[in-house]
DNA sequence: ATAATTTAATTAAACGATAAAGCCAAATAG
DNA sequence: CTATTTGGCTTTATCGTTTAATTAAATTAT
């Protein structure tokens, strides 16, 4: 048996102390209107009495909520998690709230809960999108409602938005030009769908990898797909019912690096033996661990910090409204360590 | 510059169509009251014109809602980020949603934390305790406002709560068993508090398969501390420096096994070739890579996945309060797969 | 045919805060 | 010494819903 306490509210203390309520409401936002000594008596009798504010009066009243909607694709991946832990310490810091939804990549989830969180009159609204969303009116919505958007990582293809992403095309030139300098020239990408600028940028950074150094690109070697660890596993089985298998690949996520890695596992093909594999992701896991796989990495901290600063910022100028766009660099990790972790 | 719409509130339907705004309210909730005809008319206008509901009004004005609260120590690690990924998957199919927040660890951000969502006048609230929680006050608090708190596999030790966890002792005996008949008997345990269910159940585990096969426990290979990577790295350093070594150790957590991995490869030592290492974790990950740890598996489906369940019995039901305690079994997953990799 | 019930709506009163305006006495200005 | 400002509150209105209490008409029961 549970007895269960009415919260305290404001009114109460108003009674106990003789004044209004709104004198309690001043004084505990500490507002200048009230006095230092009835400030103080009304917080300590605040604290006595365990008075909790009613978020959702408050924010009913002030026509604000503090809180910023975040929506993403995936939790359960490095990469995500690693960018919502960022994005929730960043809102922490500067004292705002955050909502975090989950699209499981898919539109129709994405949607609702964007709607949901319009319905929460969340103040701005992060946002990764899924691989998708090709009907971009919830995004006209949003803004149309003056809600603050910002899109952090994976951006829709549409003008005048702001976002904070890393520089795709040059981590992928840069991944393949390290292969082809390696020697490499049977080099396959695993990609992602066009509609979405991870998925477009990576391909075009690897095609002008790959024209510059004049290798000839084998479309068997070239998909565009998802951004899963299913999807990964059926590119390479594509590419392995075709019969040649190339000796490089890039994969667009880890998961689907992952997914090709199982493939390849099932046909009895080394990775990185038979085969070598770079993945965008981050590194900051594990990151002593021996890896299968190099990495293309993406700093998951800078850019959930800076998605939410900019939001704040944002927030906080209403009338001087100018898309913003951060493009973080890439580095390339090359799991060495892998010949060390053969010795061992 | 953006053009700002007004939401659309009851307000406006009502004058459109001529009614009060409380015949929209309950049409829009198909409440009986409302006829079918016109219940019809309200969604066709509702749609239309994208009306929102302001979930702050009507949760201030129907003293619910509809919110789970979810306090977790950590995001980005992969235990946490299945589980939350879980918690989210029951919610979304129960229509509950979620607000999640993420104590770092920190027991004084989780209590902020708590006090912050109870703030938010949520129904429930499902938490994993951080590793330094000690102060319980604010969980009698939490109940004593009539708040349902169930934890989820991190659980305080005090009276009359319900949780979900697995079967720690079971699962760190099991552990120590296979280490035992695999011939060990120079067997370690880097461990966690004790004020902390997972670090004594775990502990108990170990200490009951010793005494069962009459294994010597050596003190100094036996350590109490926190769930980090840190702390694992530290712990192997401390009993590095005495000088003997153990071939088998169990780690409370994933992190910390990572962490004596890191701690062991710069002392050249190998893992799992000088010393093989359990730890408790979950497995879903990444399982078809070879990994370096066995794997004390917990299902964080399972976990996130029940815990929301029980929440939203106890929602239901609020009369009948009984404290419930749910127990799931772990596995224990042998890293076999590390002979095939070194083959390769 | 009248009373009792049901249907479909309306009006009034919260919910717990904040914002905007008003008030009065004390302090300062001219 | 009067006029104006300031300090410290209070009163009133509002935020956008839902719940509870009413009402009027239509239906059913007796």
């Amino acid at each position: 048996m549970v007895k269960k306490t009415q919260p305290i509210k404001l009114e109460d203390l108003a009674k106990q102390l003789n004044v209004s309520k709104v004198t309690i409401s001043k004084a505990l936002r500490g507002h200048p209107d009230i006095s230092y000594s009835t400030t103080e008596k009304v917080k300590a009798l605040a604290e006595e009495l365990g008075y909790m504010p009613n978020i959702m009066a408050r924010n009913l009243s002030s026509r604000r909520s503090n809180t910023i909607g975040l929506v993403v694709p995936k939790i359960a991946h490095v990469f995500f998690a690693s960018i919502i832990e960022a994005v929730y310490d960043a809102a922490f810091e500067n004292n705002y709230e955050i909502v975090l939804t989950v699209s499981q990549e898919q539109a129709y989830r994405e949607r609702k809960h964007i709607l949901s969180l319009l319905s929460m009159r969340v103040d701005g609204l992060i946002i990764s999108i899924t691989e998708e969303t090709t009907d971009l009116s919830i995004f006209e919505k949003v803004m149309s409602h003056g809600v603050r958007l910002v899109f952090l990582d994976r951006v829709p293809n549409m003008p005048n938005i702001s976002s904070v992403t890393v520089n795709d095309r040059v981590g992928a030139f840069t991944a393949i030009e390290y292969a082809i300098k390696k020697g490499y020239k049977k080099i396959a990408h695993i990609g992602g769908y066009h509609n979405i600028n991870i998925g477009r940028e990576r391909f075009q950074g690897f095609r002008e990898a790959m024209s510059k150094y004049k290798i000839p690109i084998k479309s068997e070697w070239v998909t565009e797909g998802g951004f899963s660890e299913e999807d990964g596993y059926n590119a390479f089985h594509e590419i392995y019912k075709k019969g040649d298998l190339p000796e490089y690949i890039l994969a667009v996520t880890y998961p689907v690096a992952l997914g090709i890695y199982n493939a390849a596992a099932e046909k009895g093909i080394s990775i990185p033996g038979d085969i070598e594999i770079t993945c965008f992701g981050s590194n900051t896991f594990n990151k002593n661990i021996p890896s299968f796989f190099n990495f293309v990495n993406q700093s998951t901290k800078e850019l959930g910090t800076q998605a939410v600063k900019m939001m704040i910022e944002q927030i906080n100028n209403p009338k001087d409204f100018n898309p913003q766009k951060i493009v973080l660099d890439t580095e390339l990790f090359i799991a060495d360590n892998l010949s060390q972790r053969i010795a061992l």
